[in-house]
DNA sequence: AGTGTATCCTGCAGGC
DNA sequence: TGCCTGCAGGATACAC
């Protein structure tokens, strides 16, 4: 998915719809979304209002009444989508989860929360507070929180030899960040994917965290990138995908130089480059 | 500690 | 048209 500004547009597009309002019915169609049994899930969250919607990183945290958490990880299709009945628009087509939530008055309509993903790699999980902030504190810090500074970055790197790519893709080191906009924050910051992490210097640390910055505020401001499957809560696509610089770009000039972007491979995912703005270490 | 590989799934694009 | 292969915003478990 669904990285970071996704599932920021996500939340936000169910704050004024959702909190406040009673969860009275979870109608489960895959049970492999849920992690554990669906009972247990189930009872969890029934008769329970939804307090607030928090994110962590690329997950979207469902805040209880008694403060218990519904965490929801969309993997790579997976969407919340806020439905009314008798709304417009093509019925969902690959529902996985349905959440009924109660009218807030007379005459109000029930909206109903949707759990959508085609490839069901997504899971929601049922979290008391102090799993979830077990959870919670096995993730890095928020590239947007103020607790990621260049020279937490800095440091942090220099523990691990791996490529950087694989370094920020790994949610325990900093939290949200995916392939999409890896890719995009090195190709801004002038570093080669495969760099490895302690070898990039002082210098190149405070490009990289002001590169992830601007990049995921930036995607955060146009609601994300929809390549295919990625939706907001109200259905909408992102526009992110117009100002990618060399995510799925393979071919394409270099936005700053106009040489060809590279394709490469290695942990098991695409980098994309500009060999003349980002050279091999 | 780090890497490659495989797995969970479905859909779509491209080649023939 | 149809069949096949490869590829996809993620996470995890495994062997080495």
């Amino acid at each position: 998915m669904p990285e970071l500004p996704e599932a920021e547009t996500i939340v936000r597009g169910l704050e004024g719809r959702v909190p406040g309002r009673r969860i009275t019915a979870v109608e489960v169609l895959y049970d492999d979304v849920i992690e554990g049994p669906a009972r247990d899930f189930a009872d969890f969250v029934s008769d329970r209002r939804i307090d607030r919607i928090d994110r962590r990183g690329k997950n979207i945290v469902l805040v209880l009444d008694d403060r218990g958490r519904v965490v929801v990880n969309l993997g790579m299709s997976g969407r919340l989508l806020i439905r009314t009945p008798g709304d417009d628009g093509p019925p969902p087509t690959h529902p996985a989860l349905r959440f009924r939530l109660a009218p807030e008055g007379a005459g109000d309509a029930s909206p109903v929360l949707v759990y959508h993903d085609i490839r069901r790699f997504g899971r929601l999980r049922a979290m008391e507070p102090t799993a979830y902030r077990t959870w919670s504190r096995s993730l890095g810090p928020e590239p947007l929180g103020r607790r990621f500074t260049a020279q937490a970055l800095e440091e942090a790197l220099s523990h691990s030899i791996s490529p950087v790519r694989s370094w920020l893709l790994d949610q325990r080191k900093l939290a949200g960040v995916g392939n999409i906009y890896a890719n995009e924050a090195l190709h801004v910051a002038r570093v080669h994917p495969a760099t490895p992490a302690s070898d990039i210097s002082e210098g190149r640390a405070g490009r990289l965290h002001r590169a992830i910055r601007r990049v995921l505020r930036e995607a955060v401001r146009r609601r994300g990138t929809t390549l295919r499957d990625y939706r907001a809560a109200d259905g909408s696509e992102g526009s992110y995908g117009a100002s990618l610089r060399v995510y799925g770009r393979e071919d394409e000039p270099c936005p700053r130089c106009r040489t060809p972007v590279e394709r490469i491979v290695f942990g098991n995912r695409s980098a994309f480059l500009c060999p003349r703005c980002q050279p091999r270490p």
